[in-house]
DNA sequence: GGATCGGCTGCATTCGCTTGTACGCAGTGA
DNA sequence: TCACTGCGTACAAGCGAATGCAGCCGATCC
């Protein structure tokens, strides 16, 4: 059906099929195994012969074909970002898919790898992705964000293929992650509102079937306990307008609450938005802090006082275990600290 | 060096090779060639052999190897999303980094194409981007924010690959885009300020290598010119950061301004910044509008006015050119329209 | 001077799959 | 009954590169 290009708009040189392995062989007047020592950097190759054949391969251009490499290498060179993607519609500016991602890709082309970009939505797109990596395109995985309910952690597990976690999973020992100290972290927001003298501590949960909202849902409780003060939650999904939506609850819920915890800074911000609408005044009336320090907490009016957890550094780590797991076959799981950053919101 | 696993910490069932085409041919009693007509879904199967291939199929959780099928096909299913990558340090949450991966990513899935996602930052990367490319490794490729004084469009569209851009390039006619009426869209921002009565009207511009920041810059002036206002021009690079210091130079060089439009909304948020550290009110002394209006424009205090660019909207048809490109051979830039939201900064 | 050794090369096989081609079989018309 | 269609199937030839193995060479040793 396709093929000869009979009179497709594209005319001319319709790309002079690339050289081959065969060609530089030819055309350097040796085999085509010294060729492929010499591109390979193999040791066993005479000098002179090194020169003829790297000489040929820049003359015709040469690029070994890397379908025909990976099939009799049985090796890719390339990893699988998979990320779980949010319904369809809800097409998000996610800053942590920006920074994960990045860094990730950063830290694997700096190790030589390729990167496979991977979105985990629907059910049928989670099968096809099993497909896809059952059909050996890459070496292995890192999941990114994958909440409880996803079976997708459990299936990769069990495919025997090398993969990672960018957070931890609900599940315990599938593989293994790097989280940061989620609890600590969300432990000294509650504990900095304590030690203001606020009395109604209010927070706002992301989705509890992603850990990171679960510990810091839990640490703030915990952090309460003992302190004679009540909990008072309402439920977010990590995004802004969800803050915004929850804040507004909050408010209904107990019009006297003066300090909110947001499990993360979008949410923080949304906060703000309805405490702003609601006439309260921050902090002076209600306290807020955020997690996270994404940048944006650099820029709201009052600046954002939140925990620190170091993203990229969770992204780079992610990788690096990742690749650890690949040459060495195991790595272990780590956490990384976090720390309280305090601005004008509390 | 590596290979059959000496020792390695991984014990047990070294993953057992995955069924080939052969084993499953063998299973069914059939020839390779029937399995992968099958496989392929094309329709010379009788009925009953394809009953008894999916069978063996299933059974034995048969699925292609991608390498072994590239090969052969030449065609890799796979498109590369190239994004020209800042500097290293300079991680940042850019909402653009993730609407547009995002969304392209999702429009290239719907398609049944995998992605390949490319980081383009050194000059030695770029090296490696081409060689990937040339290895065969994609079947075309999509560039995401180049700036004009980057090579890697002009190198990528004389390797023969299709190529689309996310955005309009520097050099006319390397290859089909999909871009939105920054022009347009600058024109009306700045004219709602002169609407509004406001005399000394500075911008903020984007990096003068990126076209999207020289069409805003553009319009600005025409837009100003005749009416007896002069320009009053800073520069910036996209982030927040720039924003804020680009705005504290324009008060240096106008104290009075009344005004700003910022090429962009992350800008336009460091420049709120700024505005109320000089005790700024706005927008009674100085209004703002901003340009993409990203989902944060709607939680600064005040609200942002902006320019809505359908940036998701831009990066999938800028996938679907692509498929068309692919398809059809050639295909066509668009330029998508961008609209006024008025909010409260202006 | 002949056997041995070590360093390099080239040959042939292999990876797993697609596809052009030859061929078998049953059904049809003469 | 036989040649003729046609549909479907099996066979075999690659796709492009990596690699174990054999063989060639000159150099070393006795």
């Amino acid at each position: 059906m396709l093929g000869n290009a009979p009179l497709g708009p594209i005319e001319g040189v319709r790309a002079m099929r690339r050289p081959t392995l065969h060609a530089v062989a030819a055309r350097a007047g040796v085999s085509k195994s010294s060729v492929s020592r010499v591109i390979n950097g193999e040791p066993t190759v005479a000098a002179e012969i090194r020169q003829i054949v790297m000489a040929a391969v820049t003359e015709l251009g040469y690029v070994p074909n890397g379908a025909a490499r990976n099939l009799v290498t049985q090796k890719t060179n390339t990893i699988a970002i998979i990320v779980s993607d949010p319904p369809a519609g809800l097409v998000s500016d996610d800053p942590m898919f920006a920074m994960v991602v990045r860094a990730a890709s950063r830290e694997l082309e700096a190790a030589g790898k390729q990167v496979s970009l991977v979105l985990a939505g629907s059910d049928e797109s989670r099968a096809r992705v099993e497909q896809y990596l059952a059909a050996g395109h890459v070496d292995g995985a890192m999941l990114v964000s994958m909440d409880g309910a996803d079976p997708l952690p459990a299936v990769l597990a069990r495919t025997g293929l090398p993969v990672v976690s960018h957070g931890r999973l609900s599940t315990p020992g599938l593989m293994p992650y790097v989280d940061n100290d989620n609890v600590g972290g969300a432990a000294k927001a509650v504990q900095h509102l304590l030690d203001q003298g606020r009395q109604r501590i209010a927070t706002i949960s992301g989705p509890l079937d992603m850990t990171a909202a679960q510990d810091r849902l839990n640490a703030y409780r915990d952090t309460l306990k003992g302190t004679g003060r009540r909990s008072i939650v309402a439920l977010g999904d990590f995004t802004r307008i969800s803050g915004a939506e929850a804040m507004r609850q909050l408010l209904d819920d107990d019009p006297r609450l003066d300090a909110v915890f947001a499990a993360n800074d979008l949410m923080a911000i949304g906060a703000l938005r309805t405490l702003r609408e609601a006439g309260r005044r921050v902090p002076e009336d209600v306290a807020v802090v955020g997690f996270d320090d994404i940048e944006a907490a650099l820029y709201t009016a009052p600046a954002l006082t939140t925990v620190r957890s170091p993203m990229g550094e969770q992204a780079a780590g992610t990788t690096r275990l990742l690749l650890e797991l690949l040459a060495n076959g195991s790595a272990d799981s780590v956490i990384l600290p976090t720390e309280l950053v305090i601005r004008e919101s509390a």
